[in-house]
DNA sequence: CTGTTAGCGCGTTCAC
DNA sequence: GTGAACGCGCTAACAG
């Protein structure tokens, strides 16, 4: 920066100024400074910068796992919309775990964040504890309840439930089943699974909620059927936790002769790429993933502008039941 | 730091050197400093460490998209072995385009990264200069090639292609196509398709490429479908970009009564955690994408350890071509 | 094995 | 609108 400085015959706090604030120099100087930054190739040292002002640019995102597409949305227009000014994006994975999390907090509170973003509600006492104390506002995303600790942008897993219970009642299905897999991690997932079990009961059907420990794939889907179907022959319907163990269950229906919808009625979550186009087409519930991502987005950049920590406040970005051929 | 210190009865460089290598300090020492750091819940300020070391235990991450399983598993694994020697992972997408990569990697450089990790070998000049003056060791993944910048962890997508063309002439197919989505901007899909037509030619047999400029899904798949049988109606064998776009021709296939394998073979790419599962089961090319992280991890904790930039080293991790019932 | 001494490159007052 | 002084919290020699 004083080599700036230097070439531009200013003084490196002028240049500092030029950098953080344009309109606050003035135009010739800036200019100027503008002209030798571009020719030295200046790249300013982010770490003298946030060590000085005790924040950096820096926005870290928790996300329980790197492998799912929901959040590989959000993440993504998030990080463009941050990137357009001039925050950067950290991204770490806690793969459903609370400790994996509460270390990760502390990592990327050691870089003084401009914000932190985590996935759903439930953390750890101690990151609780920590982020309470942090300097910077707090996301908790892909969730929604009455008590963010800052900021939340999400929607109701519980009513997502409800949801596609209700959707397969509409159509005349009452003995459901909610498939699952890796729920006894993925909060969300159970949160739909007891929606959905809820409004059955309501409705007067018989539910039954089968859960796989591994992680959703169309092998977990076979075994799922198989498990619901030995505990409930006359299954007429079922929600699964998400499309592709949808897709994976349309494909283990094919196998073993069972018509959909006519005999199974099945409806996903996600809306993944290929739900649309599947044969037949998966009825699922959609997220809007992006929508969160530009939401936080937009919330953090106002903080930004005030300097404050927000009040509590939680944005409900809703879902909408996509009905297809599958239901 | 000092409240550390003052508490523990040390100076603060006791302190510092402790953190960074507890076996310098006397084991009574140390002992007491770890138990104020606790009993404080001390965070040490990772800007001001990396301002005074002049570089900061973070790995900075350019992938082509999020939304992308392949690079998720690569990342994840990549992400889990560096954290457990203490190095941050920052992820960020570049989206395909050679100008964000360079904004990219001018963002990285800007902390002093203790490695940068990007996909392929195409970057735009700049970034190139820059990389090549950059104070770290850079790794190129997902290709494999004869003149990485540092190091290189991947495989010859060339060869990937030649493999999937290979496995149709041998299943006794001659008239193939390739079925790509946005290979103007994925150059590697784009060498597959290269290695395709050629081994395809070398063969004996007739190819045909086509493009679709939008991302892969089924729908994309589905357009893919009408052109090549309007080109070449008498096709027996198609190879996908990839295995979302090769489930979208299975099911396109099925909507217009075209029988697999029978009438046309398909193989895919990428090994998604549904292409064993499809009806028939899709045959593809599997990548390694949690090895290719697992390598490089591997490699830049080995450079770290001497501290120096590494020759050139190139690691081709390979690919198997996965035999299924679709082909 | 421990403490002392100098910065790392910048932001932030405050004068001018 | 611009510059001087100071310090952010820590690391890296070195001396002890």
């Amino acid at each position: 920066m004083s080599d700036v400085a230097a070439e531009a015959g200013v003084s490196p706090s002028t240049v500092s100024l030029f950098l953080r604030r344009p309109t606050a120099v003035s135009a010739k100087t800036g200019a100027a400074i503008a002209r030798v930054i571009e020719r030295l190739g200046y790249v300013p040292n982010l770490m003298a910068g946030g060590l000085a002002a005790a924040r950096s640019r820096v926005v870290g995102v928790i996300v329980p796992s790197m492998r799912n597409a929901f959040f590989a949305q959000t993440v993504s227009s998030l990080q463009t919309l941050l990137a357009q000014h001039g925050f950067q994006v950290m991204i770490a994975s806690a793969d459903y775990d609370d400790q994996s999390e509460l270390a990760l907090v502390q990592a990327y509170l050691s870089w003084s964040p401009s914000a932190l973003v985590l996935t759903g509600f439930h953390h750890a006492v101690m990151t609780r504890d920590l982020l309470h104390s942090a300097a910077c506002p707090v996301v908790e995303m892909w969730e929604h309840g009455d008590h963010p600790l800052d900021l939340s942008v999400g929607f109701s897993h519980i009513e997502a439930g409800r949801a596609a219970a209700r959707h397969l009642v509409r159509r005349g299905r009452r003995q459901l089943a909610f498939l699952g897999a890796r729920m006894q991690e993925d909060r969300r997932a159970m949160q739909r699974a007891r929606g959905f079990a809820e409004e059955v009961a309501q409705a007067g059907g018989t539910v039954e909620i089968v859960n796989h420990p591994r992680p959703a794939s169309a092998e977990t889907a076979a075994g799922l059927v198989g498990m619901a179907l030995a505990k409930r022959p006359g299954i007429e319907g079922v929600a699964t936790s998400n499309d592709t163990l949808g897709l994976g269950v349309l494909f283990e229906c094919a196998r073993r002769g069972i018509d959909v919808p006519g005999d199974l009625a099945i409806i996903g979550f996600g809306d993944l790429e290929f739900s649309g186009f599947t044969n037949p087409s998966l009825s699922t519930i959609r997220p809007f993933g992006d929508v969160i991502g530009e939401e936080i987005a937009r919330l953090l950049l106002a903080c930004f502008e005030t300097g404050e920590r927000p009040a509590n406040r939680a944005v409900d970005t809703g879902f909408v039941v996509v009905e297809r051929g599958s239901s």
